[in-house]
DNA sequence: TTATATACAAACATGAATGTATGTAAACAG
DNA sequence: CTGTTTACATACATTCATGTTTGTATATAA
């Protein structure tokens, strides 16, 4: 075989987790062997195992591949426009974008399916879940924070603490993306989505 | 070997459901084999192939030992005591319980754990999917009942539709038991679980 | 009391997945 | 221009899981 220049190499790479995603959201993490992989991306098992350690480092990188960039944007839509809009509407903005993502962007919508109902997490997949707890705790940081200001604004029941609010958006979030996910084909739960959204955060307004 | 009277063969079955129950939870379902269930059970692969037609059988043996039983229990925490207590307190009573069940029964909370974190939702089992979904339409459609109550004794703010809030309610607790069976061992967010409860339900009074 | 079905254990056959080791042609550095 | 490294393909070794078949002692029905 042909060696391959630098770009066509990371082509190769980028070819392979594609297919990986792919193959994990067809037929789940276990069932997907790296040959099957390998074929599918048109390469054979020694490329694949030149580009990664073994099928949980190619897990590893799909996942980072959505969720650094989606960590980087949160801050965007959620804190950076800070006195522009409306807190409660930030927030909202903030749901209806993760969703529109999902809707639109066919890599983030199989990783999505892939991590909730896809994989195993035993063994070296545990550590994920400690990774997933701590990106929450981060979120919903960021939420409370959202909601103090709103709080601040008097947009919502003095009564009810930012930080409650917040757990409650972001607990109430994590059901919803997993109801979204499990409709795979129904389409009666993902259409309704959005809805879904606005009447929790209309249930913050005072 | 000696041939089993049926009380001792319904007792191997019962011992090959918790094996496989208690191997999946640790291992997750599809690194666990036949071969592994059989041998912490006491027995041979001959045994379970005897008792199950095959590790996905099993798993919806031991989905159903847990599952049917809490269906079958909602209406008397949700419903049936319909005039007795507040609407609101039946709700938040309903979800405590579950939690309570989830601490305190370890095959529940084993269960939970393999449907949520520990399983592969894909071809044989990717129909389950469909029957999770089915499921939370019912118990959304009870807790809508219990809302109308609420409405109607002017408990809760009129401008929320009982529906609304009933699905709002049903992704929320959604979202808690996800985090709940994902904090495996830190234990600083199931100890918070109740409280997280109360304080939805509080998001609703007047 | 005897024939049959039960409740398994044990052996057999097959397939598939993983990891590693080796081979190799071409890119690239010097 | 040449030695070395890169980017794979190919071949090898091993392990493991599944499903099926066969064997068998005994509970149970007639």
């Amino acid at each position: 075989m042909v060696r391959k220049t630098k770009e066509d190499a990371e082509i190769t790479r980028q070819r392979i987790i594609e297919a990986a995603r792919e193959l994990f959201s067809q037929n789940g993490v276990s069932k997907t062997s790296l040959e099957k992989i390998a074929k599918h991306a048109g390469v054979t098992r020694g490329a694949v195992y030149w580009h990664f350690e073994n099928k949980t480092a190619l897990f590893h990188t799909m996942r980072e591949q959505v969720f650094l960039p989606f960590i980087d944007r949160i801050d965007d839509t959620l804190l950076a426009s800070a006195s522009e809009t409306n807190p409660l509407k930030r927030i909202e903005n903030f749901l209806l974008a993760t969703i529109h993502t999902l809707n639109e962007d066919q890599a983030t919508r199989q990783t999505y399916e892939v991590l909730m109902i896809k994989c195993e997490y035993v063994d070296e997949l545990a550590d994920v879940l400690q990774q997933i707890l701590i990106n929450c705790s981060d979120i919903v940081e960021k939420i409370e924070q959202v909601y103090q200001d709103a709080h601040r604004q008097h947009l919502i029941n003095p009564n009810h603490s930012p930080a409650d609010l917040a757990m409650d958006t972001h607990l109430f979030f994590g059901g919803l993306l997993h109801m979204w996910v499990k409709d795979i084909e129904g389409k009666r739960f993902r259409n309704q989505a959005e809805a879904l959204v606005k009447t929790h955060i209309n249930l913050r307004q005072k």
